[in-house]
DNA sequence: TCCTAAGCGAGACGGTACGTCTTGTCTTCCA
DNA sequence: TGGAAGACAAGACGTACCGTCTCGCTTAGGA
């Protein structure tokens, strides 16, 4: 009863996000095209389109299982809440390592000026991904700015340092940029010019 | 010496300006072709490519005022200096008051998923600006973090404000706005979720 | 000997046929596609080509019937050689009985302007058809016209007007249209248009 | 106020029109593919969707001007009419000796299957021309034949010789095969089998 | 005031990439 | 294990833009 699906369909797949990695790495996101991918791969084009929306979309599916992998962080939390500053910003660590990991193929993606579309997406995933974690907090009410504004804010500081250490080829370790971004966001720039209390004895994350 | 100049020249870039401000509107950057353009404009095509490299510079174009704008507000220092508020972010209240004036036409760029270069150049020349003040600021040598990391920090931070703001259909005014962003890049989040001490009687901004 | 063959194979190309044939007269030949036929006829692609060479082979197929009964025509001329008139033209009237008694189908591969194939293939059957008779027929060796150029008038002939037959949904009985193509071919217009001695009296048939 | 028009696009008609007839001529029309087209008259694609429909247009708008030429032929009878040999099939004769000056040309699209279209809208051109002729004639209304049968024979007889011509490398002239026909239409088969009169000293033409 | 260089509209053009379509082959799976 | 199902390579199609170009017409500004 299990579907079985046919084995080619996950070669051909393969193949082809293969061939786009590659050619991505090579020449940049935005000057690759169809014909480009299907060259490579030893493709028809239609296959290409029976597998793939479009050129933008084969980017985009290479990104969900990278989400899927931070949203599972979540899950992790119950381990988590023993480390108390493992917590809203979870993910931190994780996303810093998996670039570690994809290094040259992360690069490729961020150094360049097209793929916006992707950042775009990903930091949308993210924005909902903190706001929801702000939502669960008990926090007071008062708070002058909303969740989502806040939520933005982390997730852009969080994005920008990520694209700077990658366009810096990682001068730190992962550890250290989560570290780093996290207190940034928590206790702001002042700790960063004048590193008079460090700010991270504070208490928990968040 | 006095080249003098054609008068209808200046004509020709307002009509193609006009007319690609109002279809920009109408159906978002990357939506607007150069043909809707010269259509609009009642103009040649040659005389487009004659005025401008392409759509992307036009619209590029349109920015290097409000970059010149911004840029100035660092020669009003010395002003800006009797009020201790009014230092290395200094461009932050103009900022969010030009967006402001010019509303409709930022929510147009910031509201659609194209227009990416143009965030990123903006922020890239944001950028320049706040390490450059950063550089001529007195500071412990020790910090963790360089200094373009930092300003890569803060021009997010107010980045993912002013595209909140927009979207949000400007909630707060552009002081409001300016102050809140602050206190979140200078203290951190923590003082949006638990306001015990409000951040800014800490100092002078930064 | 009669291995009864797999019943599923006669079923698979009924379905095939009849499918192609609705089609057909729905859409017209050349707008049909492989595709459309095997989605009607709930059959895999493979099967289809298994069976037919392609869809101009499936087309020729059905009229291979057609051309058989056609050729047997002339087996039947020891009777038909009674009736002096039924002679080499004899498949004449066989041939608008035939379309007659499929109307419909006729019809949909006659007035649409693809087909062609169809007709030339059919026109060489019929010019090898009557060309044999020719040749086997006493005759003028000093005749201007090569036999084949004779033949391949006498097959337009009846050929032009079965179609404009068909066009015009059949104003006349299929032997009227017999009658009158054979008096065309053997006495000319000059009987159509001032019909003084109805060109018939002149003789046998051919 | 002439339109003049740019000097450019009978120039670029042209490249394509014969880079289109040497290819045909080539490979036969149908394996003639646009890219062939367009990069043989080194021209852009949309170029050549600017200028043509596509192939099929392409080919008829060459047979636009073997049609005036016909039709003209028609507006000779003034001069015709002295001869009365020269009346309702005046084109004939014209037919013969412009598909004898562009023989390979013709040669080309007559004896491959593909280019029915072709054939069958020449015909139908032909058969409008014989038509309104016929109409004119002063004729027996009890003819058994409506008009537009009638045409339909004549043209399908003119062309099955012509075609026929082609296919043999044209084994008469012009003026033999226009008179050939000619008596095949008006006396019908029984003089090419039994020349005994030879038809013509019958009258007028029709 | 005339003249001439430039600005300009109009739009043809070569070129590139797109996403769709159809064909005939080839592989997998299932009964 | 033989035949149905359908994935696949191949490549033509017509469309949409792009940026360059060639035209003449109009018009401004210097002579």
């Amino acid at each position: 009863m299990g579907k079985s699906k046919d084995r080619r369909v996950e070669r051909t797949r393969s193949l082809i996000r293969n061939a786009f990695l590659e050619l991505t790495q090579e020449k940049g996101y935005s000057a690759v095209t169809v014909q480009n991918i299907i060259d490579r791969a030893n493709v028809g084009r239609s296959t290409f389109y029976a597998h793939f929306l479009d050129k933008e979309q084969l980017l985009l599916s290479e990104f969900k299982e990278f989400q899927d992998f931070l949203r599972q962080q979540r899950g992790n939390r119950s381990i988590a809440q023993r480390d108390p500053d493992m917590c809203v910003l979870g993910f931190g660590l994780a996303m810093f390592e998996h670039v570690q990991e994809n290094y040259h193929h992360f690069k490729a993606l961020f150094t360049r000026q097209d793929t916006a579309f992707l950042h775009q997406q990903m930091q949308k995933f993210l924005v909902e991904l903190v706001q929801e974690e702000l939502m669960a907090m008990p926090r007071d009410v008062s708070s002058p700015l909303p969740t989502d504004a806040l939520a933005q804010f982390i997730v852009n500081a969080y994005w920008a340092l990520l694209f700077w250490w990658c366009e810096h080829e990682m001068p730190y370790s992962a550890k250290e940029m989560d570290r780093l971004t996290y207190v940034l966001i928590t206790s702001g720039v002042i700790n960063m010019l004048a590193p008079q209390d460090q700010g991270t004895g504070r208490g928990s994350r968040i």
